[in-house]
DNA sequence: TCACTTTGTTAGTGAACACTAACAAAGATA
DNA sequence: TATCTTTGTTAGTGTTCACTAACAAAGTGA
């Protein structure tokens, strides 16, 4: 899909990004960082918003394994449970999505980036919607909780987590605190 | 605290935010809004920055009595509901705050407005956890879960209810999807 | 009336921005 | 060897940015 120089050309954007903030994600400052000039980058992007859209594509595709996963449960508790550590586990090894991606406002002016995030974050939403009904169909999670209230709280819990974790600088470590959420969480949903 | 033209620039800035983005907020841009010249504004603040710090502390205060009323109560499991209800019902009221607030990383590059953030949002966590903790000791809330992970919870879903209602263009009843959430984690987390 | 403060104006600064024109070197293909 | 494509370069474009210098009008207080 992207070029080496491509992914490189994305992988450095979301690095500035997370490091600088977006204000400071230039041309100038991209091509500086990986050593050329700047119209080199418009050999490999035609302008600026298509890096911003690759930037959001590529955490895509690396997310993509944490919902693949979910299938690889029957129970949906554990579902669930896959759900949270598996994109706990990605965002701890990619950190610099963090700050980008979790950040959605950085595209807030820009129509298609934030149909492409809103998307993004529907996707997830409906998904995890799902597996909670289908658990509460089978009486293995409680059903006098809306499934909508549910799948909002963990994903809620789980974004605020990682934005608690990249505003404090990555003092805490996001999988053992992420366990310790999905076990208590799992307490609160479970049926009786 | 600010005169009324700081106020005016203030609310100007929050409203260029929130409906065309950080990038968008220029002081030509709160000048032109206002109906004044550029350099009329720097006769109110020294600098952009000022403004931008103007902004969070005007959220700040007018976020002010939901924390306050949180005394009111002696109940804890009352004390969150109005601390979600009273949140929402502002947030609601003064809908540019959304987009603005919610979005800490539009203030990413800018150390003092992060550490302006950080704390605001620290407090809130800092305050519910304390509630959490009390109701806890009172036996009304369930003491197998960490007061740690409820108060996530509840600041993550209710930050999130705030997202999905902003990205969606305020499209559904902030209000009363919030009553049902709040009616929900209530279920979930009362002792038995 | 006269001085002073406040709040505005017009006209401009240099710096940074996204992006382009024109050209060069290197490798692949014929 | 000759040609074409790819990927880089230097030098520049016009635009926009935050911010400033200099000046003006209007209100205030003596």
């Amino acid at each position: 899909m992207f070029s080496e120089r491509q992914q490189q050309i994305v992988e450095t954007a979301t690095k500035i990004i997370a490091n600088r903030g977006i204000q400071n994600l230039t041309i100038k400052n991209i091509a500086t960082e990986i050593g050329i000039s700047e119209p080199a980058l418009y050999r490999h992007f035609s302008n600026k918003l298509e890096i911003l859209k690759a930037v959001i594509t590529n955490f895509q595709n690396k997310m993509k394994p944490a919902l693949e996963k979910l299938n690889k449960s029957i129970n949906s508790l554990n579902k669930i449970e896959s759900f949270i550590l598996e994109h706990l586990r990605i965002i701890s090894q990619n950190p610099d999505f963090a700050k980008v991606i979790f950040s959605e406002a950085n595209f807030q002016n820009e129509d298609e980036l934030i149909l492409k995030m809103n998307n993004m974050m529907n996707q997830s939403h409906k998904i995890l919607e799902t597996v909670v009904q289908s658990g509460q169909n089978n009486n293995e999670i409680r059903t006098d909780v809306s499934s909508l209230s549910i799948a909002r709280m963990i994903i809620g819990s789980l974004r605020f987590l990682v934005t608690q974790w990249s505003m404090s600088g990555m003092i805490f470590n996001l999988e053992t605190e992420g366990k310790q959420l999905c076990d208590d969480m799992k307490k609160l949903i479970v049926a009786k």
